[in-house]
DNA sequence: GTCTATATTTTGATAGAC
DNA sequence: GTCTATCAAAATATAGAC
């Protein structure tokens, strides 16, 4: 991608985490960004495919940050999960937006195809992943689930999503802090609120 | 409301639950509606209008479906929280829609002020009411909190927003329901998934 | 790669007849 | 209360000069 085409991802996807995606034209891009609509036009065909780059760019990013877990070293499971989480509880450090997975799940039917389809490969991908660490984690003794590991990671993922969404609304940082803190005491022993 | 204050208010808050509130338009109200786009701006001047109104209305339908707990009544706790999710788990019936008050606040920054105020107040009240019944379920002993009610209170709410969101991208229902049971059977003695 | 200019469609909205 | 007619602005997009 060129340093252009990244500056207009980079704007679009901070907008959209803010107002949605519906809410973000290629007109306030422009003027955010000092060129005409037309020069976006040359990066990025459609609004489409903007906001198909800016998702795959995302989840893309998501997935190479976390840790894989090495089966002969049970620390290896925890250092995973904490991998999961660190991304995450840097949305801390903004009140204003939300995953960018989670607001364009909220508009989930007016996106277009292939927008809808990386949407549900992204959490099915982020669900298996974090579903076989905490397998793995508990089976070596390092964590342990309230439930089995499939069902766990799924009330996982949604707490976290739920809390990004709704700091938002709230401007209170809490729903994410008890989140990430509430989940992380409950499945690492011996770590408390 | 009247009638067809009504039937617009019920259309538009199905697709806003489906699509996103900036994705929604009269003109689709009123190719729904099978009337005129200016027939809705009679009921509703303004789509800002429009929005508040169902907003308000959503969440007065969801508060006075909570049943209140007595505190010389144990029981009434686990009757008080279940009532808290039964309209949550009726969610389940439909794989395209997420709660209202969800959608909107991944659109927050683009929302009017009213319709802002009454998110944020939306998910403070909620967050009150189930931090109360928690707490006096906790102490007459037939609930069981793994944190301060306070918090846990909000990793639920955060967890069922999230999950109803990552329903509609998915397909896959069983976030709502491993959300909703996960979270039953960690607060209710002997429940189990 | 970026611009000017322009086109098309959609959106949110109003005036006034019925 | 609903309609026709109309509107101004915005959103998405393209053609072609520079």
């Amino acid at each position: 991608m060129s340093k252009t085409a990244t500056a207009i991802a980079d704007a679009f996807q901070d907008l959209v985490m803010q107002r949605g995606y519906n809410a973000v034209s290629y007109a306030d891009l422009a003027q955010l960004l000092g060129m005409r609509t037309a020069s976006i036009h040359y990066h990025f065909p459609g609004k489409a495919d903007l906001g198909l780059a800016v998702l795959r760019r995302y989840t893309e990013a998501f997935f190479q940050a976390l840790k894989e877990p090495t089966p002969d070293d049970p620390q290896s499971y925890v250092t995973a999960f904490e991998s999961f989480l660190a991304p995450i509880r840097h949305m801390l450090t903004r009140d204003d937006t939300s995953c960018l997975c989670g607001v364009m799940s909220a508009e989930y039917a007016s996106m277009s195809e292939d927008i809808q389809n990386e949407l549900g490969a992204f959490f099915a991908k982020q669900s298996h992943w974090l579903a076989t660490v905490l397998d793995g984690g508990t089976r070596a003794g390092v964590l342990t689930c309230p439930g089995p590991a499939k069902e766990t990671a799924r009330l996982m993922i949604a707490a976290l999503q739920g809390a990004t969404l709704i700091k938002k609304s709230t401007h209170d940082a809490r729903y994410l802090e008890n989140a990430l803190d509430g989940l992380e005491a409950l499945i690492i022993p011996g770590k408390k609120t």
